[in-house]
DNA sequence: TGTACATCAGTGAACGCGCGTTCACTGATGTAC
DNA sequence: TGTACATCAGTGAACGCGCGTTCACTGATGTAC
């Protein structure tokens, strides 16, 4: 283990870069289905088999770009959050911030958030490395939700929820670290989540075709109506 | 154009009809890119060949499967509404029981639900044809409302929508049959159906695997919502 | 610093597979007189 | 009612294609003494 990096080592990292790399490309082009890794092999000049240095399966590999996919939706909506935090925004405008930077990287990478929230591929089953990410999607929102109730931002009322969803709110406490926060407040931000999920996921599928196309001003009403549902406004 | 059907005519009206469910099955076995003519041809003791005497390509095939699948959920849906009608249930119970419809259907349909609401097939590209059965399942539910709003149940209040939204809501109401529906009674019940889709979505695509996963009880939670959502409750 | 050996990247051929679609054909069913 | 012709369903072979994965191999890079 020594502190420099070797050729080998520098090579390898960059080429499985630029395998993932062509790998996405492909993946805009034709969807998951058309990712073949023949078709990355010989774009990059090399051999199939050669792949298999680097990804011991197909499967290897779309897990690989699944976990980097959700790592830069994570990013992206973090620092959409983040920067609305910085300019002295309130919780309300974090979200709504954060709202239209998912709305607006679906709609810059269809083929990254079918690979996230599409069908299935068949056959493939979603590894568990893929669910720390995953939860980085959901958790920049109620993230949001956490900080307003800290801050007293967040006003709790609402029903008190029945036991089996007080215990699946501690569940999500648990896994995104929301320590602390009520579960009625959880679950209005989860309320919130899927209404805005749903919003994006409609127009995605092309359930607003010739109604609600371009949705633009309905997506900034649902943003608003998320608001008021989480608490946020 | 005799009133008998001769047995040309019968013989293909079941083995059209043969030729759909055997595709079902495989799509229910292995999703839509599984999809395959040979595969049914073989299944069905034919040549593959012959299926291009009923289907002139596998695209045809795949649309007269969406068409028939959005209707099946229709009629799932409509049937739901109505018989909570008739045992004298209100509009909300209409709601809850068309909502808790969808749902199974989605969790008994997979496949289906997913040719409708999954990634879109590659290389494939809805025609026309679906437009209309596409249009009643968002349809099985603002029905409720303007059924609702009819009967005096449904209060019109809410923020007057914007310009571009009021004529967004006047093109559904065309498209759904919703003349004399005031603009903000639509939107309120399109809102209240993206909350629906979102839920459904998010817990078919396995987001909620790990913690509100069975998803029975926020499931009921957030028809109730729904219900506020729409003014129905 | 130089040598011997181990590790690893990439090659090229092969295995075995399935697919959608076309086409010239045979034989059965339907229709018009 | 019977015959001649037209329509249609289904056959079987073929075209041309791409795929994931394995395997024995060569040659370059890295490591230990």
């Amino acid at each position: 283990m020594p502190a420099h990096r070797t050729a080998r080592e520098r090579a390898r990292a960059e080429l499985t870069a630029e395998i993932k790399d062509e790998a996405r490309r492909q993946l805009a082009d034709s969807g998951a289905n058309g990712l073949s890794l023949r078709a990355v092999a010989r774009e990059l000049g090399m051999v199939s088999s050669a792949l298999y240095r680097y990804f011991p399966s197909r499967d290897e590999l779309l897990t690989a770009l699944i976990v980097d996919a959700y790592n830069a939706l994570g990013d992206t909506l973090d620092t959409a959050s983040a920067s609305a935090s910085a300019s002295g925004g309130s919780p309300a405008d974090r979200w709504r911030a954060a709202a239209h930077a998912l709305r607006s990287w679906a709609r810059t990478h269809p083929h990254e958030y079918a690979l996230l929230y599409g069908t299935p591929v068949p056959g493939y089953r979603a590894p568990d490395d893929t669910i720390v990410p995953a939860g980085r999607v959901p958790g920049a929102f109620l993230w949001i939700a956490r900080d307003a109730w800290h801050a007293g931002d967040l006003p709790v009322n609402g029903a008190e929820p029945d036991d089996t969803l007080r215990t699946q709110a501690r569940t999500i406490a648990t896994a995104l670290d929301l320590s602390g926060l009520p579960e009625v407040v959880i679950l209005r931000a989860v309320d919130a989540w899927t209404q805005l999920f749903g919003t994006v996921a409609l127009e995605f599928t092309g359930q607003f075709a010739n109604t609600l196309d371009p949705a633009d001003a309905y997506f900034a009403r649902a943003v608003e109506l998320q608001l008021r549902t989480a608490g946020l406004a």
